[in-house]
DNA sequence: GTCTATACTGAGATAGAC
DNA sequence: GTCTATCTCAGTATAGAC
């Protein structure tokens, strides 16, 4: 089960250099410098870029599902779900001030090449988005729910492109704290909101 | 005064190019051809490509100062000139949702190549930043200013990011709004304390 | 499945004529 | 100041041996 195939390895390698240098930046020579194959055998796997692309994408798919399962599973309560979500910018700080959010960062280079995987980057936000939603909605937040998602989305991502310009670890941890306390009054006004229906 | 140089056009070419492209997917025949100049020509205004770069990055920063300078000209109302910052989200809404912001791109770009100008990009998030901050404290946000500046910066950020993601108006102008607001009751704030200490 | 060798392309960059 | 011609190199991609 923990035998990774070479195309495995050539997918985890694209997906971090892809990450650090950009998807256009890293070039074939690099992956197949970082999995230690020729560039010859490379092409035995990954016909073009874009199929490796589609394959990292896939790959970040499934990575992201499983991370939000693992919350999921990890806490009963939806307000607990989402502070996972906003903190993974601590968690994640280090990379995130070197090379700013990944799926941020991908989508937005996709959209400057014009690129046919651009939809793809695009559903990875919208995992995040629709899983969002789910918390708020479980949380009586039921009209804004969608609102909110693409609220939290929104400042996550804002957060990662400044902490990465300024390299700034003290403004990540400042940013966060907002987030979570925007998020206990939001959900107390909701359910203040839900108690006066009843 | 209204004349161009050969110079200047290849400016302003790069300038558009490296927004809607990017930098490095930006190649010399393409600004050549955006300018109608040979190649050879090209290389007798700029040696390298890094060249171009800076020169790019010099003409938005007076750009940018300019807005700025204009912003300060138009109100005397400090919440009024951060509210034209505010805008600009959508005033500039379609380039946004297709290139998203050229100062965010940009420097999320050169960070991934690891180039030397990063620190000319990030320039241009320093001068939003200190206009902000000059803004806030004169509304009597004197220990605060520089937060609320970064806060500001990184929610613009954020929402250019999504909608162009998302391609998405509405929500640009939805999350205007709630800056906006966001504003009103922060510098309300402030204000009320300011009353305090008389 | 993995390798070496190689073809092809486009991009950055230079030399020198006009 | 502008052009054409040309060089070099990196990057994508293929063919075919092992």
């Amino acid at each position: 089960m923990t035998a990774m195939t070479t195309r495995d390895h050539i997918v985890a390698a694209a997906n971090q250099l892809f990450y650090r240098q950009g998807y256009e930046h890293t070039s074939f020579a690099d992956i197949a410098g970082a999995v230690q194959i020729s560039r010859g055998n490379f092409y035995y796997h990954f016909r073009t870029k874009d199929e490796i692309l589609d394959a990292v994408i896939g790959a970040r798919m499934a990575e992201t599902q499983a991370m939000l399962d693992g919350w999921e599973a990890e806490s009963e309560s939806p307000a607990d779900r989402i502070r996972s979500f906003i903190k993974i910018l601590i968690a994640n700080r280090t990379d995130i001030k070197r090379f700013g959010c990944p799926v941020g960062t991908l989508t937005t280079e996709l959209a400057k090449l014009n690129h046919p995987s651009q939809a793809g980057a695009t559903e990875l936000f919208s995992l995040f988005r629709t899983w969002l939603s789910t918390q708020f909605r479980a949380l009586g937040c039921e009209k804004d729910a969608d609102r909110f998602a693409m609220h939290v989305l929104a400042r996550s991502q804002g957060v990662a492109t400044l902490a990465s310009a300024f390299g700034d670890e003290k403004f990540i941890r400042r940013e966060v704290g907002e987030m979570c306390d925007w998020l206990a009054t939001t959900t107390a006004a909701a359910a203040s909101i839900e108690q006066e229906k009843d």
